[in-house]
DNA sequence: CTGAAAGCGCTTACAG
DNA sequence: CTGAAAGCGCTTACAG
């Protein structure tokens, strides 16, 4: 009547363990976990969706956590989490991959993290790259190559490295066609639809307008997109529009939006890929590269100035 | 030197617990899995982020888990996970919450489960209803109130209950204006932004046109805004129309989008409260209503019809 | 190289 | 009611 005691592990079959036992004798569990400020659902979704499939054969998995990066109890938050919980490692996404305190923290508690950012912050296998000012660059060059000339930028906020690395590439795109930005067509939002309704409108206000707009997200494009169809300004006859980020709403919106996109779910999977091989280098071989480069896609919302050649 | 087998409980502070051995004792880990077939992601993260809100102050983790309805494996990979995991429970939405299959794999697999869904599936203890038939009737009443009496509804595919539902309270909503559903302007679509463009041609093509159209959701409601314009239908104006969702588009959209808003939040809230509440009644009290109601908003794409009392 | 044993840190039935 | 002990199912250092 012996049943017990006799355990047969089936091989080939790698999620038949306990994970319980596993997390008690290793000490960690096989769980990843996404810490994320980032108020872009799509953006959200699409993250996760690269990062499980990143995970796929694997039997990790994946435990979201949205925070606010604001909160002062932030750090302790997450350090007792990924401590208490013995979080295998985390994936930081902008604009909390930036902090750097909430990092050294990660660091001293000797959890294994991958942050994704504009530029790098860290050692290369703890990043993913996206290189915003790239595609920034595209953008500008390619209201350029239409004949635009008063090229206004509504950039985000100061506090989100994007923000500035796109006002960067935006600098370079135009030096290429020996154009240089003019500060005051550079107005500062906050990623925001109301923001971008708010710059939309005191773009329109000023005495020369500019005959196109690089927004810094498609939120504040769309936010353009508003204020331009009160004041009467036709998209792209009066003003073209470029945004940043190709959310669903740049091929609902009409006239759809010409703007730039970030492979969001491949950095989700590289990430997940580097995270994991990291500690766990049999198992899975480390992803083929851990930068990314976004591309414009040209849609309605651009088109040459109605007068180029007209005098300006 | 007997330093080791000292350890303090500090009480009241709930998360000092090693995970593992607590998984492994108990045998289910203190994570909760939602299970999502949900291609809107507005709503997979606002139920995320409603979700960990009902577990704020618990130990709880969420464990995302996307899936494929269609796919042949999808009740075994569930189970297996639910197993290997020992996730404490699940919950599941649309279209998913109506597989009746996979809720009695889960049952026999004595998993703790919560379903939402727009009627009544399962013991109330283990469902969240969200009752879409009484924003549908509110929708159909408002266009009804305005005086529209051509009305159209494009409904969302068969195997989803919310487009059964929908469609009821469409049909309800006339009929306490005492009007009754054409059934020559009940047009299937897809749930899809494309089944809306497609449908809003058809409907745009008919002989008499509808002066308003009730869609399912808002992403076929910006369908039919996009064929509304190729068309030169104006909306309100020619063609008043109504969605159901109320995603971050209804406000970006131009005109506005009058349409139904479910409190997605507020029902993962519920969710998570009702699962955790029902195995661990100790801790955390059952929620206070496993029932949600929608609401209309109304905004600016509906208007009286253009000949109220003209001949008709 | 192989295999038996200790230990990971909890919970829970059980002896006192 | 309290407290010592067994057991949950793995991993890993260690003895053979």
């Amino acid at each position: 009547m012996s049943e017990t005691g006799r355990h047969k592990t089936i091989h080939g079959s790698s999620a038949e363990k306990s994970q319980g036992a596993q997390t008690l004798a290793t000490r960690h569990t096989q769980q990843i976990g996404l810490i994320t400020d980032q108020p872009n659902p799509q953006y959200v979704v699409d993250m996760q969706t690269g990062i499980l499939s990143g995970l796929d054969e694997s039997t990790y998995q994946l435990v979201v956590r949205p925070c606010d990066r604001g909160s002062p109890t932030l750090r302790d938050d997450i350090c007792r989490i990924v401590r208490h919980q013995r979080l295998f490692g985390v994936i930081l996404t902008p604009s909390i991959s930036e902090d750097e305190e909430l990092v050294e923290a990660l660091r001293s508690s000797n959890c294994p993290y991958v942050r994704i950012a504009a530029i790098s912050l860290d050692a290369e296998d703890r990043m993913i790259e996206t290189h915003d000012f790239v595609g920034a660059a595209q953008a500008a060059r390619h209201l350029a190559e239409l004949g635009h000339r008063r090229i206004a930028h509504v950039r985000g906020p100061d506090h989100f490295l994007s923000s500035h690395e796109r006002l960067r590439g935006f600098r370079m795109g135009l030096a290429v066609h020996e154009l240089h930005v003019d500060d005051r067509y550079v107005l500062q939002g906050g990623y925001t639809f109301e923001s971008g309704v708010y710059c939309g409108e005191r773009l329109l206000a000023m005495p020369e307008l500019p005959t196109a707009v690089f927004a810094g997200n498609d939120e504040m494009a769309v936010g353009i997109y508003q204020s331009a169809r009160r004041a009467g300004v036709r998209i792209p006859e009066d003003l073209s529009i470029v945004g940043f980020d190709d959310g669903l709403v740049a091929q609902r919106i009409c006239p759809t939006l010409t703007t730039v996109r970030l492979p969001i779910r491949y950095m989700g999977t590289l990430a997940a890929q580097l995270l994991v091989s990291a500690n766990d280098e049999a198992s899975m071989e480390p992803p083929l590269a851990t930068s990314v480069i976004p591309r414009l896609v040209v849609r309605e919302s651009t088109a040459p100035p109605r007068r180029a050649n007209g005098a300006s």
